[in-house]
RNA sequence: GCGGGUGUAGCUCAGGUGGUUAGAGCACCAGGUUGUGGCCCUGGGGGUCGUGGGUUCAAGUCCCAUCACUCGCCCCA
């Protein structure tokens, strides 16, 4: 037999599987329509030149890219921010502002695997595209806040880490480093706690950085607390008022407990111009559960005019990790209404219409679709969360009538169809 | 790319130092109970023992190679 399992990194989808990511695509989408949220999709497969950042990103790094039969370079997308883009720029002006459009896309990147790293996820992503200031960062933070509520989450399960890149973007100002070195900058800070120092500094120096920069970012980034940063940070930098304001917004929204400020936090994706944020469990261990941004100025590297911009990913892996270990995860078992069955092949033709009528009323519906034996009516029934099992049986039909037994209570009685 | 671990039924796994027709539990099917589920009892189907080669009278077992999965490292940086 060929090799039936699924490619490496990939994922099958089993109806017991897809209960569980039903479950949670569907509280995903339930805390984005709360805010008003509106769905939107895009292929899978995009041009490559979407990606290509060379800021040393790691998802761009990680493409799962080929050559279509037009020779063309596609890649299958490692992320939904640019194909928003492309959906934004195409609407142009007859965008309304300010636009809110979520999605859970399937993403991909090519690299190898270890625990945790595969090759393709979900990942739901919530965007604001028109909204300069920090209420729109406040949104995607209650969102996801609502989001975690309604898992039974709470702030003392998981932490969101808040910063802001214009912070970085500030040092770098007054110590004259280039504008053009920033994003670049911010990659390879994202990864310092993940990769040895050395290896960081002489990445750093490659773009030009002295060991003075290098001290100063790394400075900057230890500290613990806004206030701590005023006092430091020798001019008046906005970026702090910018933070305060976000921290009060969260306060008025009453979900300041799960906000903490973080100045290690810049992600690790080029484009992110502004405020900047994680979140993480607080039972250590676990990877970032999501992130996001504001990244203001992504639509001019397409060529496009720029629309202010926030948004977040949230990968659909890591939570359930989180839900398994807080003991968090319901049951997922089949469910139907009724279970309708003839008792002769005489007998289908009103099983049938039987089991329309129910359907029309809504109820989900079974019908037995060969000759079975009683035994395996009930197993079947059993197996596949029957509340009710009908049966159309020559006795009770012969007065016009079904055999119904509620499974749940094991009550049983004669109905008239019309009375089911 | 390097190293470790694991590959035996649909699933989870037993199978000292090689020795007849390769086992168990779960699952599946059937019967017990010809019109009533979960429990129980009985029976049944299902295996090229990952693949290829070698040693041997004899290989699931030993040797070599290879593939797959998995963990760690390297790479990405």
């Amino acid at each position: 037999m060929m090799n039936l399992a699924p490619l490496r990194g990939t994922r099958d989808f089993f109806p017991d599987d897809m209960r569980l990511r039903n479950w949670l695509f569907g509280h995903f989408r339930d805390a984005a329509r709360k805010f008003a949220f509106e769905e939107y999709d895009a292929p899978i497969l995009e041009l490559e030149e979407l990606y290509i950042r060379k800021a040393g990103e790691e998802i761009t790094g990680q493409l799962y890219n080929f050559e279509d039969k037009g020779g063309r370079r596609v890649t299958l997308r490692p992320e939904m921010t640019p194909s928003l883009a492309r959906l934004i720029l195409q609407k142009g002006g007859a965008l309304t502002l300010p636009a809110k459009w979520f999605s859970i896309p399937q993403c991909w990147r090519y690299e190898r695997t270890t625990r945790g790293r595969r090759r393709e996820h979900y990942q739901w992503n919530v965007d604001i595209f028109g909204v300069p200031g920090v209420t729109a960062e406040a949104e995607l933070l209650a969102v996801l806040v609502t989001f975690f509520r309604q898992l039974g989450l709470g702030p003392q399960d998981l932490e969101i880490r808040i910063s802001n890149r214009k912070l970085l973007q500030s040092v770098l100002d007054s110590l004259g480093v280039p504008d053009e070195k920033f994003a670049p900058v911010c990659v390879l800070v994202d990864k310092l706690e993940k990769l040895p120092r050395e290896a960081i500094e002489q990445d750093m120096q490659a773009l030009g950085l002295t060991d003075t920069i290098v001290d100063r970012i790394i400075e900057t980034l230890s500290l613990k607390s806004l206030d701590e940063l005023d006092n430091v940070l020798s001019e008046k930098y906005e970026v702090i008022d910018e933070l305060r304001g976000l921290f009060r917004l969260g306060e008025q929204y009453g979900i300041a407990d799960w906000l903490s400020f973080d100045a290690s936090i810049v992600r690790g994706l080029a484009y992110y111009t502004g405020t900047v944020f994680e979140a993480f469990d607080r039972g250590v261990n676990l990877r970032a559960i999501c992130g996001g941004g504001r990244y203001d100025r992504l639509l001019s590297t397409f060529g496009g005019n720029d629309i202010p911009a926030c948004g977040f990913g949230f990968g659909d892996v890591v939570i359930v990790e989180l839900l398994k270990e807080k003991n968090r995860l319901p049951e997922f078992t089949p469910e139907i209404d009724d279970l309708v069955c003839p008792f002769s092949e005489d007998l289908r033709g009103p099983a049938m219409q039987i089991a329309s009528r129910l359907r029309e009323q809504g109820r989900v519906v079974d019908l037995v679709l060969e000759d079975k034996k009683i035994k395996w009516i009930f197993k079947h029934a059993d197996r596949n969360g029957a509340s009710r099992v009908i049966l159309i049986a020559p006795d009770e039909w012969s007065r016009g009538e079904v055999r119904v037994k509620n499974l749940k209570t094991g009550e049983e009685s004669n109905l008239s169809p019309d009375a089911l």
